[in-house]
RNA sequence: GCCUGGGUAGCUCAGUUGGUAGAGCAGCGGACUGAAAAUCCGCGUGUCGGUGGUUCGAAUCCGCCCCCAGGCA
């Protein structure tokens, strides 16, 4: 048995759904505790869409502190590495001030790089990423693959047919360091320390997740979306760059060229949504089955 | 009331000389290790409006009924 207690407060971690409502219970929940609240979503980091994006508002940062929304710029690329450093470093401020914590979102890969680990491995440059990629486009997939093959053949096996981004992905690994990728999936450790938190998943029935989906994007609409989304495509930024890939941003800038009306473009925005809630739900359905449903 | 055209998947529609039906969209299931709001894989989900009849066999042909859209009154 343990001899003692992991020091500090339990951290929770709240995960679900796009408009589930789990933003809202973890303001109540770190309100009452007296916490505060760090995001886990891939988006609203981004502060060029904050409607789009469904960041916290000012009134309710003014109720308890947020961190991570709205921290980089949409031309900066962050990723799930980038990420963790950031949300340690948060967590890591938090416990100091005594306080607990409320980690909320619902990018799941996130919330596996807290509990499960993330391979501690060094970051590819972009010129050795660009070149697995213009390989891909050279050789085909077939040919690409005999190629990943030679070098990580375990990573090859199982990446699904198409997936050109996993396949480059594993390719650039070994490109630039030298190591496999399914090597580096050997060494990793949980970034929170097992029994230092609690997971609990947010998972409305459908029917009414859809319609909140649905109702979410009218209202964002009104809210000044498609302005934002302007703005952003005012900046001529990489249409590669992970903002560019927010829910939303295609049909609105589509509609913003004239291309498609503003009501097919809320429409295709909304099904959108509808899609991702279903991928998050099958997500977290098999890959946290073990956390509390609310 | 009469005439015409339609009622087939959640929606829009195909369906060849009768052989219990198939496309698009929507949807559903799944994978997931540094782009994850990403990327990818898989799946037709159906009293063919209803009811009698003809036929070995009817979404297809015939009768009657119901509903919808036009037109004429």
């Amino acid at each position: 048995m343990k001899g003692r207690e992991e020091c500090g407060p339990p951290i929770h971690l709240i995960a679900g759904p796009t408009a589930s409502g789990k933003s809202a219970l973890a303001l109540t929940l770190a309100a009452e505790m007296g916490g505060e609240i760090v995001g886990a979503d891939s988006m609203q980091i981004y502060r060029d869409l904050p409607i789009l994006t469904g960041q916290p508002t000012a009134g309710e940062r003014a109720i308890v502190p947020h961190h991570l929304y709205g921290v980089a710029g949409a031309e900066e690329a962050w990723s799930v590495g980038r990420w963790l450093v950031a949300a340690r470093q948060a967590l890591a401020d938090i416990a100091r001030r005594g306080r607990p914590a409320v980690v909320v979102g619902g990018t799941g890969l996130y919330f596996r790089a807290l509990t499960v680990g993330l391979a501690d491995m060094p970051p590819v440059p972009r010129a050795v990423r660009r070149q697995s990629g213009a390989l891909f486009d050279r050789l085909g997939e077939a040919g690409f693959r005999r190629r990943l093959a030679a070098v990580d053949p375990l990573a090859e096996a199982r990446i699904a047919p198409g997936d050109r981004q996993r396949l480059t992905r594993a390719h650039e690994v070994f490109a630039a360091g030298g190591v496999a990728l399914s090597a580096w999936r050997n060494a990793i450790t949980p970034a929170l320390a097992p029994g230092s938190w609690r997971g609990l998943v947010v998972e409305p029935p459908r029917a009414e997740l859809y319609r909140r989906c649905d109702a979410r994007l009218v209202a964002m609409m009104a809210a000044g979306a498609l302005g934002e989304v302007a703005a952003l495509i005012a900046r001529r930024l990489d249409p590669g760059l992970p903002a560019m890939k927010a829910l939303g941003v295609a049909p609105l800038a589509a509609h913003l060229a004239g291309a498609i009306s503003a009501d097919e473009a809320l429409a295709a925005a909304q099904r959108d949504t509808r899609r991702y809630a279903k991928r998050q739900l099958t997500w977290f359905r098999h890959q946290t089955p073990d956390w509390p449903r609310a």
